[in-house]
DNA sequence: AATTCGGGGCA
DNA sequence: TGCCCAGAATT
């Protein structure tokens, strides 16, 4: 038997049991793929239950708001997935007839789509021969054919995606793009392989040379930042219930059309009264004499993310009763329960949790 | 070609 | 801590 009987046969016997296998419909093909960039299925399971419970077809999701899809995704993280995920929903319903394009080319041109989707898509979906090349099928391959250079160099990946094409199942190509994603995620993990119940352990270079525990070999290393957010909980009472303030994050920076608490970043980590008069709303507060200064602050985490290590300061600020301007833009006061719907950083959603009591006894 | 975009799980 | 995860878009 050669590679790809192999592998297939090891597929038939031993795959995981996983609820988008259950449906060929693009939609629900698409809708696991974007999900599942960059994350483990055990993380995105639950996810993809809430998402087709809610919007059950592409009209659905087409026809919900952007903060509605980005709430849903909260906690998911790469939040521009999400607002990809939505614009091409209403691309596909508005421009396509709510039909997917049923080749590679076409797909490839659907924002949130790169190569791996694409080719997930029309092999999954439309039974086209097209390979899936992930973080899986990268670790298989490199120690199949035994590659010591890095395969995060594009010369590499040519060649990666390269054999994969050639191997690939004309016949089975979703199959086919499937098995070598579970070998990868089940057998050819990325610490200890377990090569001894692999169904390519005769031929595999690594195996052979011994040598599968340093395959792949990758170069890049991830340089991260540190940053100082001061996030200011700003609360009053209207006479009937308690209202906060919110803002909007609209910059092109992490969390992007996310909702959090009014936000100071400084350079460092101390927050001086310099820097809070520059804010629109700390300033006005200042001007109200209203006591905005430290000795408020109630909760310091740090939050590590790939490129950036953030240090969060949260202060709590009581405003008086019926206090509550308007400011312009991204800024609007809500109550604790519109609050839980927007989608928000988990961070903000960790902190407000604690003043959930505070909150909900009026 | 390099950088940036989250969050969680595990050795 | 560092690494990885069914990657894509931007610089």
């Amino acid at each position: 038997m050669n590679f790809t009987s192999r592998l297939l046969k090891w597929y038939n016997e031993n795959k995981r049991d996983l609820p988008w296998r259950e449906s060929r419909e693009p939609y629900k093909i698409w809708l696991s793929e974007i999900i599942l960039q960059q994350t483990r299925i055990v993380q995105g399971l639950a996810y993809y239950h809430r998402f087709l419970d809610k919007f059950p077809d592409i009209q659905a999701l087409a026809d919900a708001s952007e903060d509605d899809v980005l709430s849903l995704w909260q906690g998911l993280g790469y939040y521009s997935r999400a607002r990809n995920l939505h614009y091409t929903a209403r691309e596909i319903a508005e421009r396509y007839g709510g039909k997917f394009p049923d080749n590679y080319k076409d797909l490839l041109e659907l924002k949130g789509i790169g190569p791996y989707t694409a080719a997930a898509l029309a092999s999954i979906a439309f039974n086209k021969p097209h390979a899936t090349i992930d973080g899986n099928v990268t670790r298989v391959l490199a120690r199949y054919f035994g590659i010591t250079d890095p395969v995060n160099e594009t010369k590499i990946k040519n060649q990666i995606s390269e054999a994969a094409n050639e191997l690939i199942d004309p016949q089975l190509p979703g199959m086919f793009n499937q098995a070598m994603m579970d070998l990868g995620a089940t057998i050819c993990k990325p610490g200890k392989p377990s090569c001894n119940i692999c169904p390519l352990n005769n031929e595999c270079v690594a195996r052979v040379k011994g040598i599968e525990e340093i395959i792949p070999v990758k170069t890049s290393k991830v340089k991260q930042r540190e940053r100082f957010f001061h996030f200011f909980l700003l609360h009053t009472h209207n006479g009937n219930e308690r209202l906060l303030l919110t803002e909007k994050r609209e910059q092109n920076d992490i969390w992007k059309n996310l909702y959090q608490l009014p936000l100071i970043e400084t350079p460092g980590v101390e927050l001086t009264k310099k820097v809070m008069i520059q804010h629109p709303v700390l300033d006005r507060l200042i001007s109200d004499n209203i006591p905005v200064i430290p000795e408020g602050r109630v909760q310091h985490y740090s939050h590590v993310l790939t490129h950036q290590r953030l240090q969060a300061f949260f202060y709590n600020i009581p405003l008086p009763s019926d206090y509550y301007p308007n400011f312009d833009g991204a800024y609007n006061w809500v109550t604790f329960g519109a609050f839980q719907k927007l989608g928000k950083p988990i961070l903000i959603a960790r902190f407000i949790e604690i003043f959930r009591d505070f909150f909900e006894n009026k």
